[in-house]
DNA sequence: TTGTATGCGTTATCAC
DNA sequence: GTGATAACGCATACAA
């Protein structure tokens, strides 16, 4: 007990013990155990963070604005990947869980539409935070940008800007909050300027470069009624795909069809054509999901909140600027 | 205990009492505890990871690879970012062997020539494998690329292909094997070729953008002798903000200044003038090291090997061709 | 100021 | 086939 107090630097001990025991314990190359101490504690510190895809530049850009947090205030993160696969997701939380981890930060994958696990583990008691992918009225806060508006700002600037009429959406998959959210944003904007909604230009694509290709490719065969003058596509991944299709198909960008995305892929302003695109604030979107969680941990009345980063639109060529 | 046997599946319980005992741990929203399962079998099934940098894309894809392969060996893993400062480096990795995990993967950071910190730790029993900067003769195996060879290689290929003589280097910092074996291959290269080494044409960057752009600037700056005809970069970050300075100063890529980088980066093949690199297969690194680490945890007679894993030229129009 | 007993959740070991 | 006991390393509560 005096040596555990000795460590501890507490101060109901006697400085000679103190020094006699940290002596020894630097002597040993003693390591205090943070799994026992966990067990009596109760509190790992320790955060577990679940992203759907670890090579779209945009997830490690938010896992280190968390981790920046998490270190900040001391927490250790346990990072999995699901690979955009809800079945292996579940399991990494089930483990997470069993790791007692203190928190979980959570941006879903594609492949569900069923939120009762999440329902149950929230529940449960976990304390959770959702980040870019949302899941809504469950009882956990969220950190995104507002998909919907943004998304029909951009829309809005091909039309407004450009007087494009013939816009077509490469949507994500319906299931997923972005994925929704940015096919409603785009519709508003369509709405809000008198253009029909032409069902059969809004292609599901998912979230990665080859689905943005194949998307595109059925857009471009289509044929009948000629191809839409612009596309809006649902990420940048997405849109970079797109583009090899609409080269492959000869045409340019943006004359004959002009194209947006959404992230800001660190490529976007590198392609020929610098991709105009809505800006997310990655690194601030991580900071502030770890910051939220951190809060949920340690305060008892922590309210659940969704918060929105603000969106900027980068404006560069591919609209035809 | 009879619990504990049903939920294991073990064989000497009765059928029926498994079952209950499965029956009540479902209703009871029951989760094993890994926390004190490892306190007492002294195994945590984790892993430690320790970047110096996330945001530099190679890393993410390493870790992706890294997560692939602990995920099929059940380990969880560990992630923190040393952010290039050695003095994190070592806290994370006090505070990942607090954590017990059972081995450490270690890419080291740029700001430390003391190896004495690795040596204790190794002394002290953790199971380390380092990769992509690695640490030698210290007892823990190793997975990287020959970069020494590789090196030589991509400035050869400016040598025999281009005819370029008057060769510069942006190198690494020399405290870390990369910077040390990539100026050593530049200057094998020039050596095999009787080209002089001008020792004012190898000025030091970092790792990132803006410390190949600070270089880049310093090498146009020394003026009296002119500029050199080709430039051999550390790594790509390091050529991408090196090619800027160049455009900066009215020169042309590769007309009047040729370049070459390391790594092949995610933007390297898109940059208007695609960037001639040596390319580093992140991936297969990452599950190199995993794999490699998992044998030293669970295999008493792995041995200390240095892996490394081949490189290909990606050779692009940035060098004249 | 120091020390003893106890318990965190799990499993190995040895009864019954 | 089941159960009691002890131990993993630490810290809280309570003596001495």
């Amino acid at each position: 007990m005096t040596v555990s107090r000795a460590l501890n630097d507490r101060d109901n001990v006697d400085e000679k013990t103190k020094q006699r025991v940290r002596n020894k314990a630097e002597s040993m190359g003693y390591t205090p155990n943070r799994v026992a101490k966990s067990l009596v504690s109760r509190k790992t510190h320790t955060l577990g963070v679940v992203i759907p895809e670890i090579t779209h530049a945009f997830f490690p850009e938010v896992v280190r604005g968390i981790e920046e947090v998490a270190y900040k205030s001391d927490y250790q993160l346990f990072l999995t990947n699901a690979n955009e696969l809800f079945s292996r997701e579940k399991e990494a939380i089930e483990t997470l869980r069993s790791q007692r981890v203190d928190g979980l930060l959570i941006s879903s994958s594609l492949t569900h539409e069923d939120y009762s696990f999440y329902e149950s583990i929230i529940e449960g008691g976990a304390k959770v935070v959702f980040f870019d992918r949302c899941i809504e009225d469950i009882g956990a806060s969220c950190v995104s940008v507002n998909d919907r508006e943004s998304s029909q700002k951009i829309t809005e600037h091909l039309i407004t800007e450009h007087g494009y009429t013939q816009i077509a959406h490469l949507s994500g998959p319906q299931k997923v909050s972005i994925g929704k959210e940015r096919l409603q944003g785009y519709k508003d904007a369509l709405e809000a300027h008198n253009l029909e909604l032409n069902e059969e230009w809004v292609i599901q694509a998912e979230f990665k470069e080859d689905t943005g290709y194949d998307a595109m490719i059925k857009l471009l065969e289509k044929g009948r009624e000629g191809h839409p003058d612009a596309v809006v596509a649902v990420n940048d991944p997405v849109a970079i795909g797109a583009i090899e299709a609409i080269k492959e198909h000869g045409l340019t960008i943006p004359d004959d069809i002009a194209i947006v995305g959404f992230t800001d892929d660190i490529r976007s302003s590198l392609l020929d054509v610098p991709l105009t695109t809505v800006r997310q604030p990655a690194y601030e979107m991580g900071e502030q999901a770890a910051e939220k969680l951190i809060n949920v941990i340690e305060d008892e009345d922590a309210t659940v909140e969704k918060i929105e980063v603000p969106t900027t639109l980068k404006i560069r060529s591919s609209c035809g600027c």
